[in-house]
Order: C-alpha cells, then sequence, then structure tokens
DNA sequence: CGGCAGTTTGATGTTACTCAATTTAAGTGG
DNA sequence: CCACTTAAATTGAGTAACATCAAACTGCCG
C-alpha cells in the first residue's frame, strides 16, 4: 500500500457522488482545492493487491475513489464468496462505519485508490450532522435489501438468472456515474470473479455466457460488456 | 391479528432477554408490574397466519415474545426464500428500526405474541440513550455478519453443509433462552421451511437428513433435533 | 516466434430436481 | 379402541443442472 500526502490531486476523485462522503466533507465547499481535513488519507493499491485482508482490525472506515474492487470472505476450503463488487463513491461496508473488525477481504482488481476516515472523527459527527447520519442510514438499509435480494437469487435462481442478476446490479452501479452508452459498460471481471460471486465454477459460467451470446441476450467482448436485450436481462433477473 | 390490551400478563414475556428491548424499556425496572409504554402494543398471530406481508409499510417495529415465525422473500415464480427464523427475543430486522417499508413477508410458525412499537417514539429515545444505539448498532452488525455467512453457504455449500448450517443456526439462536438439554432442541419446522431456507427441495432435504441420521450425525424425531454429533455438526456448518 | 493467462469445448461424473407412489403420523368421529 | 381422513415424510426411478477433468484454442506480450 503507498500512502498518498494530502496534496494528492482529487479533482476527479468522484467520492463526493456518495450522499455519505458528501456530507462528511463538508455538503457546500464543491471545490477540490478545500484542504483535506486530518482524519482523512489516500492510499493506492495496484491490481490484483489486498487492500483489507480478513479477520483484521481496523480504525478507519475505507471508501474506494477510483477503479475497481470487490468484498469476499475466504472460506476453510480455499473457496472464497465474493460478496459485492466495489466501484468508484463505494463505502466498503456500512457496518465499518461503527465496528471496527474486518470479517471480510477486500482486493483490487483494477489499480485503485482509496480514501480513509478515522472511524473516531467520523462518529463524533455523526452524532451532530443529521444529513451524515440520514446518509449512513439509508447505505445501511440499501445494502441489507441487496444481501437479501442476492440471498434470494443464490437460493432460488438457476445459473442464467444468477448471472443475470449479478450483470444488472453493476450495470446500476456503473449507471450512477452516467458511464452507461446504449448499454455497454466497461466491464473488467474475469469468469473467475463471476464464479466466485454466484456460486458456480468458471467452466460453467463462461458456458451459460455463450448461449446468452448466441441469444443476442448479452455480448462480452474486449473488457466490454453489453446489454443487447436489455428486457431479458431484467426478466431473468427478477426471478 | 388480536390487539390485547396493556394488562396482558407479560409475566413471561421474554423480549427483555434482547438488550435492545432492555434499554428500550428500562434496564432498571426488571419488574413486569411496570405499566406498558402508550407506544406499546401486543398482539397475537395463530400457527400459519400472516404477521407482515410484503412490500406494505408500517410506522411500528416488531419484536417476538412467544413462539416460532420467519422471515421470507415472496418471488414471483409462487417460490419463496426464507431469509431467517424468529425466535423470542428477537427484533424482527434491525432496518425496520428506521426504515418503514416493508420489503418482506413474516408468517407465523407456531401461535405467537408479538410486542410493537412506535417508530417515531424509539427514534426519539434513540438519540438520547447511548446504550440503545449501541444496542441497535449491534444487532444490525449482527444481521449484515450473519447474511454473510449465508450468503457464502449457499453460494459455496452442499445441501449437507447448508442444513448443517442452518440446524446450528437456530442451536445458537436457542441457545440464548437456555434452553438446551443434551444438544437436544424443541423444533417445529417441517422439510418445506428447511427446504425453503437453504434453496433445496423438500424431497432433497429428506434424503440428506435420512444420511445424517443413519450416520449418527443428527436425529430428528417428534417435533425435537438432537447433534447425537455436535462436533461433526460444527464441522459440516463451516465448510 | 514462443509462452503464458484466460477462455472455450468435449466427455464424463455427481448432485440435486421432478414426478409419482408408498409409508408414517396425527387427528377425528363413531 | 378402531376405522377413516388428511398432512407430512420417505422412497424409487428417471432427468436436468452443474461440476470435474483434460485438452484445445485465443489473445497478448516478451
Amino acid at each position: 500500500m503507498e500512502k498518498m500526502g494530502n496534496h494528492w490531486p482529487c479533482i476527479t476523485c468522484p467520492i463526493r457522488n456518495n450522499r455519505f462522503c458528501r456530507s462528511l466533507l463538508g455538503a457546500s465547499s464543491q471545490s477540490d482545492l478545500t484542504p483535506r481535513p486530518r482524519w482523512q488519507e489516500f492510499h493506492r493499491f495496484p491490481a490484483g493487491t489486498t487492500i483489507i485482508s480478513q479477520d483484521g482490525s481496523s480504525d478507519r472506515i475505507y471508501v474506494l475513489c477510483d477503479g475497481w474492487a470487490f468484498r469476499h470472505l475466504k472460506l476453510g476450503t480455499g473457496r472464497r464468496q465474493i460478496l459485492n463488487f466495489l466501484l468508484s463513491g463505494d463505502l466498503f461496508t456500512s457496518i465499518s462505519v461503527f465496528y471496527d473488525k474486518m470479517h471480510f477481504s477486500a482486493d483490487a482488481l483494477s489499480d485503485v485508490r482509496v480514501s480513509t476516515f478515522q472511524r473516531a472523527a467520523v462518529m463524533a459527527r455523526l452524532s451532530n450532522d443529521s444529513h451524515l447520519l440520514s446518509a449512513a442510514r439509508q447505505i445501511c438499509v440499501d445494502e441489507t435489501l441487496y444481501a437479501e435480494r442476492l440471498l434470494s437469487t443464490l437460493g432460488q435462481g438457476t445459473a442464467e438468472q444468477r448471472i443475470a442478476f449479478l450483470f444488472l446490479r453493476i450495470a446500476e452501479q456503473l449507471s450512477r456515474d452516467n458511464v452507461i452508452t446504449n448499454h455497454r459498460y466497461y466491464f473488467p471481471l474475469r469468469l473467475e470473479h463471476i464464479a466466485d460471486a454466484v456460486g458456480l465454477t468458471t467452466v460453467h459460467v463462461s458456458r451459460v455466457i455463450s448461449s446468452l451470446r448466441k441469444r443476442k441476450v448479452i455480448d462480452i467482448s474486449q473488457t466490454h460488456l453489453t446489454f443487447l436485450d436489455p428486457a431479458m436481462v431484467e426478466r431473468l433477473a427478477s426471478l
């Protein structure tokens, strides 16, 4: 992990897309020339490295500034379950706002920039700032709603439905930042990531995707995912 | 739903086992002769009835006093995913503390008694009572940790592991109230509930359970579940 | 032009689902 | 106490979904 000074050029840092971070850093000052508070730090992680490793603890709250990452649980057998993918502006997990145990691992999928905040400083602000509090609650609610929908999908869905669900979820995350053009998304996931996220093998994911490709539902080529039939993707994803 | 007056005999009502409810109702007065606050109500639901139905909203927070219930999502195809089972003292879901949409259904498995609290009254107390706040946070953390472990089990576990995980979870819930004798638990779930909770069919659940029975790992007879080999159950459940 | 990492394809094995029949358990009414 | 009813659990046979293993293929980079 490479730590960066407070004068790191943050012009493009999109964590202000996140209502929580916007409240935290002061809603009024949209200027990126404002000096960083002492309780905020920036870090950089190369693709493939570990940002947070399971079963540690930290007095800091992590937010992804830039790039792709994912959160996962390592299981005894060497397997892992990917819990979710993190995109720019995402808080790693809402419970980190008031809980110091890191029960999960987080890996960088691409080169990433991460912003961290001292938990104590954030908690102090939480009690005084009702906007910040409400933003934190909203993230917590959204995470729970998503977790329970994902649970239902893994419990009740076919391979095709699970994969469609994942793709749609990522599309929705990306659409927050308006990076959509013609239902075409930048998509750096390898089969391995899809497989570990939806509980299948890479081989089977490959087959399902080529079936979807043949049926003109989606297409994946050169790091981009295209929804050829967005309505069908939604139908599959909604069980 | 049958509403009950404030003089309902609550001597045995175990919601004080829950730190959240204890803080809410006043930690000092353990006596059940204390009059109920106006923002608390009691209700009774017969076995098999619906307590909360999906996609409604409510200005009340639900806590199970007595009996067994479960929370689930209804899916388009007539299938359902059971999210968790509720035992005496359980808050239905932590997000209901500050969120009024009911995205789930809740059904009574046995005859149950339920206590509800006005959300507004609870939220007012939350801002003043740091114990209550910390109890709410703890419930939220525990729910998230459990949801992510369950997710991993459904994603990566075999049928046997999923079932062991569920049984162990319920055993842990029951052990809060010290209702354990020799690894033997009251267990009113039918195959259908187990199946809907772990994403299998009743037929297959039956086969797996009879295999576990033959191997002397567990036994289910006349509404009681016995762990004949608790260590094996734990090994299976931990993936 | 190799060589590696990732993907695709084929053949085969295993797990879990479906459908249908049978057994068990728990009432109910005589 | 015993026939009768009904709901749930079990069992068997056949099938579909997904996993595993191994080989071949692709794109990319030195």
